[in-house]
DNA sequence: TGGGAAATGTTTATAGGTGAATATTCGCAT
DNA sequence: ATGCGAATATTCACCTATAAACATTTCCCA
């Protein structure tokens, strides 16, 4: 499971380093894409096929699911570490980010995250004043036996 | 169970000493994370993954789940004992909390919190005045179920 | 075919993390 | 009170991860 907050720069060459500790738990090629609320999401190969085993199950009559679609595989690229652990962010995905130097990486259970760092800054700044609540719903959850 | 108050510092690299006697019903690895009113918790491995469990069964297409998940996940980090009973605390964890040097862990039942000593000492002031009219208080929280 | 830009790869310096050794303190038992 | 052992504090040394600069290759276009 992907955990933890890291930030990193990318290079002069638009690359990003992954933090070693997500990337013990990271085959060396993987997809990454546009994901939800401004960020970038890392899947493995084996996840990516699983979200389409969902997703083909939605009816490809209705708009909205060929937009998501569209979306998702459009932006989709497959990378590749190189040996020094780093990524290239195309910059297709990367500008309509912001994303030009500082970015933040999060672990997020089973992907993980890239954000332009004020971008996440200000999310999880947000995200905080809800947290009294997230982690009273989280004592719940271990209570609940 | 988790009892106890004890004093520790910071060493130059930012790690402290988890005490033995807490140590000793500890597994040799947990998670690290924030916790509530200004302070770090531990949890085991299995309370980490039970809380994940439930999370799973949400759905991610929701707003607020991804939110939840980001919260959680971006604050943990996993920790190992060394041979010498210590942990590194991340900067991005100890900062926010003014975690310098002085540290209090407290036990607190089912887990182990970290607090910055000062935050501690004004925390467990106040509590210590309102300690009748809280346990006065507690047995409506029961009823309320 | 040569020049240049982009992509890819390498090297090096530094900082941060990890492990070990030693010194010191503390509690316990004699 | 004294001595012993365990726990803690502190220091040092090493190693890995990261940042940044530099070098090489590839490929497109003049």
């Amino acid at each position: 499971m992907f955990i933890g907050e890291y930030s990193h720069n990318l290079d002069a060459k638009g690359r990003i380093i992954i933090p070693s500790k997500l990337r013990n738990e990271l085959h060396s090629s993987f997809i990454l894409t546009r994901g939800l609320d401004n960020c970038l999401t890392i899947y493995s190969l084996e996840q990516w096929e699983k979200i389409f085993i969902e997703i083909n199950k939605l009816p490809t009559t209705k708009k909205a699911t060929r937009q998501y679609i569209r979306v998702l595989t459009s932006s989709a690229c497959e990378c590749t570490l190189d040996n020094q652990g780093r990524i290239l962010i195309p910059t297709n995905l990367a500008e309509p980010l912001g994303i030009k130097k500082e970015v933040t990486i999060i672990g997020a259970n089973d992907h993980i995250e890239i954000w332009d760092k004020k971008t996440w800054d200000e999310y999880i700044d947000e995200a905080d004043k809800s947290f009294e609540d997230v982690a009273e719903n989280l004592s719940d959850l271990l209570d609940n036996d």
